[in-house]
DNA sequence: CAGAAACCGTAACAAAGATTACGGATAATC
DNA sequence: GATTATCCGTAATCTTTGTTACGGTTTCTG
């Protein structure tokens, strides 16, 4: 029962650090404001996260588990391939372009070491890719679309659904994208994957 | 002639600003690294640039500059629109995802005002956007593609050129792309472009 | 060549923030 | 209820870096 104390402060915490790190980005996001915010002590956060890469690892690790969570579920339904993709790509452009995965892109992008563009991208990207392929194999089995190179198809799809939102989110010249402009440009994707791949 | 020198100093600056930039990011990149690596002084860097920010802006719009030149100086050209496409998508991404650029990206990302962003885009994609505009309406009047909305042609064009490449490069977890890369890519671009368009 | 302006090299200043330290409070364990 | 580990609040330390200042040198101007 200690333990699971601790995992709704580490959870707390993480929260505080986000609301922190939205606001002021991550160059600007100190350690003593993060504590501060959830009230928590310094030694607490370098205790559990080591130091403040350490910190915004966690942040990286947790987010992108939820997306793959949220995935996963959607997959596991027994619609068909295309529909599980309408339904399944407005939350994956929601996830990738919201507030929290911006701000980590961009820690990621100020972040000198690298570590952190590694782990955004391993947990991210390509921890979905897969699950994707699976979709789009399956797609293939229904014979909704054709392709020869699974991964081909797969990136085609990310180019058209995802484009260049993300960046333009992370230069800070996009608000976040509403529920039904995510909505819109799924559809656009599906029906310009069944046009290119039908 | 005195100004002549002048602006091969800023050039000289402005490559060291560079070289630092790309070593170490927005954050890791002080104006006394950058001051010593051009040796040059740092009271010259605040003098010519007013403060860090300024200084990078100034990257910015020469960057964003150099690209429009080479695209206006492609658009010249007699060929038709189709071909040309085909010359300039290569080199569009190779700028757009080359060191320099994506430096530039980093920093916008780290910059908390937004102000780096925010001249990066006006700069940048805004200013080549009507570029291609004009590009996609000679194609339609050579017959080559069909559209009704020349902003989603042209948006439909660069999501296909560009896609997440940029974001990837910015987090670090993909190399700068090679000419034939690009190549490639671009000829891929045109191909699905005339696909759906044609 | 004399005087002025600009520039280099170096150092000084001040603020910010990562990291560490510590006394008092809180919660867990026995 | 006593002991012990953990946590909070606060502050100290130490490094980095944006910015300013200044003497000596080079470059321009006349």
């Amino acid at each position: 029962m200690r333990e699971e104390r601790k995992l709704l402060r580490q959870q707390q915490i993480e929260d505080a650090a986000y609301e922190v790190l939205e606001a002021k980005s991550f160059g600007g996001a100190s350690m003593q404001g993060i504590a501060k915010q959830a009230q928590a002590s310094n030694e607490t956060l370098y205790n559990w996260y080591g130091d403040k890469l350490g910190l915004f690892q966690a942040l990286v690790r947790r987010n992108a588990e939820e997306v793959r969570e949220h995935l996963e579920a959607e997959l596991e339904s027994d619609h068909d391939a295309l529909s599980i993709l309408s339904t399944l790509g407005p939350k994956l452009l929601a996830l990738l372009t919201g507030d929290r995965a911006i701000a980590l892109n961009r820690a990621a992008a100020a972040d000198i070491s690298g570590e952190l563009g590694a782990t955004l991208s391993k947990e991210g990207r390509e921890a979905v890719f897969p699950l994707l392929e699976k979709m789009f194999l399956r797609a293939r089995d229904e014979g909704a679309i054709t392709f020869e190179h699974t991964g081909e198809a797969v990136a085609l799809y990310l180019d058209l659904l995802i484009g260049d939102q993300q960046i333009r989110r992370v230069i800070g010249r996009l608000p976040q994208p509403s529920e039904t402009f995510c909505q819109e440009r799924s559809e656009r994707t599906v029906k310009l994957l069944c046009q290119l791949l039908g």
